[in-house]
DNA sequence: CTCCAGGGATCAG
DNA sequence: CTGATCCATGGA
């Protein structure tokens, strides 16, 4: 991969497994527009544009055969955020050699979604992002945090609203946030906006734990299973060995590994971790992929 | 109308 | 301990 900057513009060639459309529509993060081009133009037709908010800022990513522009950034904020952000400091083909070993069914789900990479959020959106997810489906669960956003949220570049601090959160009341639609969903907001911004739980201090205390520390707040406190630890804290279980990957994996019998959560954790030991995460990204773009499950 | 969505809390047995 | 039921909301 090759960066270069041209006025407020980083420019990304010779792209090894990065494709912008497969990373944000992948279910992993939800502050994103997929930009209208004008229907018209020859070239246009096969540049994808997106629009994300992340850190405070406002990004646009436009993608061409085999050239993405990130803007606008500068080389200093693109080299100390974005560039982390996007994990582009990772070997994927690597990974994928290694998930890929011996295993059909991943051939397929890596060849599926080649270009995903899995980004490194920030633990406090992700948090309350995968509270708010639990029982909902991805289009709702946008739309939810897009309201609390422009509500609760500070403004930033292009008419966008950054993602609500925790004291944002935190001042509302649970009926204030019932108002924003998340429904049953607004109980376990508010208890997580309280302990945060209180002290009781230290997301800094979650960062520096191992996988399972940190897990086990998410977990005692009300509504955060533990589906949702792996979401936070692969998608937020960098534990890509772990292997979040939603409706969809349990499908697949009884579909793929099981002989299409009812599993247990603990035996396809079992299962993941003995396949794909330290890169399960990327794995189960892969395969959550593949199960909702095909019908095989 | 019913069913379901990147689940989890609660309760019955 | 396991399994069933309920939870708000809105689209299919």
């Amino acid at each position: 991969m090759i960066i270069t900057y041209s006025g407020d513009r980083a420019i990304l060639t010779d792209i090894n497994s990065f494709d912008i459309a497969e990373t944000l529509e992948c279910g992993q993060c939800f502050r994103f527009v997929r930009m209208e081009e004008g229907a018209s133009s020859a070239e246009a037709g096969d540049t994808v544009k997106y629009r994300i908010v992340a850190h405070n800022r406002t990004l646009f990513i436009s993608e061409y055969e085999d050239r993405m522009e990130f803007y606008p950034t500068t080389e200093r904020e693109f080299t100390q955020i974005w560039q982390g952000y996007f994990d582009l400091d990772r070997d994927y083909s690597q990974i994928k050699d290694i998930v890929t070993a011996n295993d059909f069914v991943m051939r397929d789900a890596v060849n599926f979604g080649t270009g995903t990479r899995i980004l490194n959020q920030d633990p406090w959106e992700t948090l309350i992002s995968f509270i708010i997810s639990q029982n909902n489906n991805i289009g709702r669960i946008k739309r939810i945090i897009q309201t609390i956003s422009e509500r609760y949220g500070e403004p930033v570049n292009d008419d966008q609203f950054a993602f609500p601090t925790t004291e944002a959160l935190a001042r509302l009341s649970e009926a204030e946030l019932f108002e924003c639609k998340m429904g049953f969903r607004a109980g376990y907001v508010k208890g997580a906006a309280d302990a945060v911004a209180s002290g009781v739980l230290d997301l800094q201090a979650v960062g520096r734990m191992e996988t399972a205390d940190a897990r086990r520390e998410l977990m005692k707040l009300k509504g955060v299973g533990i589906k949702v406190a792996d979401c936070v630890l692969l998608f937020a804290y960098g534990h890509k060995e772990v292997f979040p279980t939603d409706v969809w990957i349990k499908r697949i994996m009884e579909h793929f590994y099981f002989s299409g019998q009812e599993t247990h959560i603990k035996d396809i954790h079992a299962l993941a971790a003995k396949r794909f030991g330290e890169y399960a995460g990327f794995a189960q990204q892969y395969l959550f992929a593949y199960a909702r773009g095909t019908k095989i499950v």
